[in-house]
DNA sequence: CTGAAAGCGCTAACAA
DNA sequence: TTGTTAGCGCTTTCAG
């Protein structure tokens, strides 16, 4: 008849087969680092069209406690909403993933968690090649006394941004100078403060490396302000393209982070699991890559 | 009975009410006004907030044409996987809104549309307001000689904000001179080359405001390449406060946009449509506000 | 007011 | 292969 009008009603169709078709992103507001992280979107927009290129969905849900303390999480698994779900770290609570595994719902987190680490799939950027990267490239540049300034170490990525430092300068033959470690908690005043101290002293650094953009807006400041020339005198590298990093002055080299192909990851696996009942658990990071600009000697 | 354990299906619900419970966003990727854009992340918190406090999921989906000539837009709305949309303006096609018309399908559109503008809801910032406050600012800590700076007359938003601009000269008692609008479109080197060359003619003006943070970069440098202070001799405002008006030197009085309160009228709106099956259509703007920094005098 | 049953539109199992 | 039917778990209606 009128075939040219007729289009299935999923919703008949998701409740004959028992599921969704829909993945879910859980994105944790309060978090900083994920949401409001300019960067993120790409994630999203990869995750976006591997779910629709397979036949899903792409949910969002804020990570937040409900009525009757079920949190927006639970809401969504249990009332199968979702056939799996994208978590990132700061969401990984023992409560909930005891539950995902005893039931066996399929899920992957976006980032390395620190807890259940090997008893889930996860993907995030190699933060340690990134560091190491960065250090190999500084070094062959000339700079010998590399300082790195970074946020606060609870966090895991943190850790292995500076594992790496550690190692790079290890692998071209140089100490450690734990005076060269700069943590500033979550003070933006410190970073700039901190800098001005370190280059003030006998032995001051000839290169930095930031964690992030924020960081080295200010550790550049600081530069400027003690009247070093960057690349000439010191040299710089932070993490991250975004926001910043290509309008400052000089424009930064940078440790650049494919977060399509992080989204891209993230989804194909969690495909895999709703879909081949794969319950075998991956580990994959994503590789940097340099981007370089003014801020190191060529 | 074991009734902790009870979670009601909410494919069964969804199917028996014949209703998804789920509003869709859709993104259009290609255009990097929206999606890319560091800010658009509030507004979908908000609206993702405001979809779970009513029982709503967030379903988010980019605009693309699926396999036979159906668009992943239609493919929600015929079957069913949504009860409602937000739209981007460069997703409003004709084609489309006619058929949402007809069926009387419930979308709200995230920005003042070019076409369908009395047929359809929506809510955007008002540009007008912004342009007229800044230039109301200016004027007032002694600028006369105002330039504007902006992309392409192709965006309503920004002949809105070229209209704000005439008419905060006009309510100054100051005169329009059609010398000091720089168009120009899609081309970073030009709003460098621009502003040179209006700074270096005879009647240079005083005051410069601009449509991006990005224009404002390049305005600033070329502001700087000619030698003149800001904001003593030179006074600069900016549309949006991200991603780095702050971060410029001097940090750029902006023009800042409320986008959480963006996506919340948004999706209140929606909401409305949805259950009370609201026909009537609302035009909603949102104020902007000056944030002062240290490119204007005081 | 409480309890039984029909029906939503698809999928999958089964019969022809 | 093709056609028929049971059943998914809710909501709503209708009978008790």
């Amino acid at each position: 008849m009128e075939e040219l009008h007729y289009h299935p009603n999923s919703l008949a169709r998701n409740f004959a087969n028992g599921s969704s078709y829909a993945m879910g992103l859980v994105i944790d507001a309060k978090d900083e680092n994920t949401f409001s992280n300019a960067f993120f979107n790409r994630s999203v927009f990869a995750i976006e069209t591997v779910a629709q290129n397979n036949g899903y969905n792409l949910l969002i849900v804020n990570d937040r406690d409900g009525i009757d303390s079920i949190s927006s999480i639970e809401k969504l698994v249990f009332e199968r909403k979702v056939d799996g779900l994208i978590l990132p770290p700061s969401t990984i609570k023992p409560k909930l993933i005891k539950k995902f595994l005893e039931l066996e719902f399929p899920f992957v987190v976006l980032g390395e968690p620190k807890l259940f680490k090997t008893e889930s799939s996860w993907v995030d950027v190699n933060n340690k090649q990134g560091s190491e990267n960065a250090i190999e490239h500084l070094v062959s540049k000339g700079y010998k006394r590399i300082a790195y300034v970074y946020d606060e170490k609870n966090n895991l990525f943190e850790q292995n941004r500076l594992e790496g430092y550690k190692n790079g300068l290890k692998k071209a033959g140089l100490k450690i100078n734990d005076e060269y470690i700069i943590e500033t908690p979550r003070d933006k005043e410190k970073y700039y403060e901190e800098t001005v101290k370190i280059l003030s002293g006998s032995n001051p650094p000839d290169a930095f490396l930031c964690s992030n953009n924020d960081i080295a807006f200010h550790v550049l400041k600081a530069i400027k302000a003690k009247q070093f020339i960057v690349p000439d005198q010191i040299g710089m590298i932070t993490f991250d393209n975004y926001p910043i990093a290509e309008y400052m002055d000089p424009p930064l080299s940078v440790i650049d982070v494919d977060t399509y192909a992080l989204g891209e990851q993230v989804a194909n696996i969690l495909l895999q699991k709703i879909e081949r009942n794969n319950s075998s658990n991956q580990h994959t990071l994503i590789s940097t890559k340099l981007i370089l600009r003014e801020s190191t000697n060529d």
